[in-house]
DNA sequence: TCCGGGCATATTGTACACAAAAACCGAAAA
DNA sequence: TTTTCGGTTTTTGTGTACAATATGCCCGGA
């Protein structure tokens, strides 16, 4: 198949640029597909067969079989009844879904983070917010993505629980898969920290509620938001 | 070794039992050791190589090695630096977060059962609760374990949220591990299904402010319990 | 032309063998 | 007696071959 043919060359050409060392092959193959797929390199419903990923990787199915297992485990990858793995497709109602539970877990995070009140944790979102507005005004789009990223990672860290830092990690997957196809259409404009900003308050107060209804508020607008998108364009990504 | 060969009679006997069949072994397998770690059969550090399991199965290391890759990525085992796997141990400080999360978790899972009001998820649950009652009557404690776990069960389906029911299924079998050792300490007189009772109660009401407010309360109430007895017995399982 | 059965093929599942790395044990030397 | 070095053993990582299964296609018959 051509389009086949293509994503071995694609894939040739990346184990080439990430070096595959010869320990730890699954964990590599696992990440490096993972990334494919959150980044939109590996397209929706493209097909993924163990021989030919092998192949195009210079290693052997073993390896590889273990990568597509763990990822179908994610729900990452599907597999299909007649063989191969396919590169799930996600409707605007599972967006919703993950967007709904997102909104809980942060909110949960913002809480424990407000009764921690952990001065270290805020200086170091206080930085983030800082080069966030800076981003603002420079207009760098690609830098207030990994911006906006980076804050709530730091809510979940400071949220000091490895539970929900997993959880909230394995939905993060599946809403940077949307929002990487969807942010860019998003004007500078729309950008605002304000928000965050309301949020370290809350947090710097220690007012725990106050910060949990905020951020479940942000992330349901946010997530609203996409879902809409989604819908308008009638687009599954 | 010696406690390893029992370990591996144990297998060899559980795996007669259970009839593997020449198919998806691998998830079998996943499924028996799983089993076997929340059902407390094989104890906490129990040292698991995968040749000594595979012939303890009669089966090759291929599959075994698949099914202990993904209990160790669910965190029921973990890999120990000089080779092998381990039933991982629990503090109560990762009961305590684990606990955390589900009340959580389970209060949002009875916000969208209120939102929803699915009058076929109600008769359900009531049938449970007479059950539970019966149960309590007749002191029968392994039944009153069983319809506390259906009870909620039912809640998650009733959210309707795919997610929500996996990320409460990963926090379960930790839960279930933690329960299975204590619950049986506790006193019949202690169960009670009123707080059960009030859940549906604000389910049918419609009213999903109601409803995770107690749900929370509820788990929470179970989860300090359950916490406070680990420290108690100094224990780790 | 349409339907059914059998064969070819594609793909995963399982077993096994070899290699490499890390830990343990023992011996020898300081 | 202690420490270090080297060999041995244990265990996982990887490659490869074979078996089983399901699917789709082709051919023959109605």
């Amino acid at each position: 198949m051509d389009k086949d043919s293509q994503i071995i060359e694609e894939l040739n050409k990346l184990a080439a640029g990430e070096g595959l060392t010869r320990r730890n092959l699954g964990q590599q193959v696992t990440d490096l597909v993972r990334k494919l797929v959150v980044s939109g390199k590996l397209k929706i419903g493209q097909r993924l067969v163990e021989q030919r990923l092998a192949e195009g990787l210079g290693i052997s199915r073993t390896p590889v079989r273990e990568a597509l297992h763990r990822l179908a485990q994610e729900e990452l990858l599907s597999k299909r009844t007649r063989g191969g793995y396919v590169v799930r497709p996600l409707t605007p109602e599972e967006v919703e879904d993950a967007e709904g539970l997102r909104a809980v877990l942060e909110a949960y995070a913002a809480q424990r983070a407000a009764q921690r009140r952990d001065p270290e944790v805020i200086r170091e979102i206080e930085n983030n917010l800082d080069a966030f507005d800076q981003a603002l005004v420079e207009r760098d789009e690609q830098k207030l993505i990994e911006l906006n990223s980076e804050f709530h990672h730091l809510l979940h860290q400071a949220a000091q629980s490895k539970l929900l830092s997993r959880q909230l990690g394995d939905l993060e997957t599946t809403v940077e898969r949307i929002s990487r196809a969807l942010i860019s259409n998003m004007s500078a404009g729309e950008w605002s920290c304000d928000e965050h900003r309301a949020i370290l308050q809350a947090i710097k107060d220690g007012d725990s509620e106050q910060a949990a209804d905020i951020a479940k508020e942000h992330v349901s607008r946010g997530g609203l938001w996409i879902v809409s998108r989604m819908r308008e364009e009638n687009l599954e990504l």
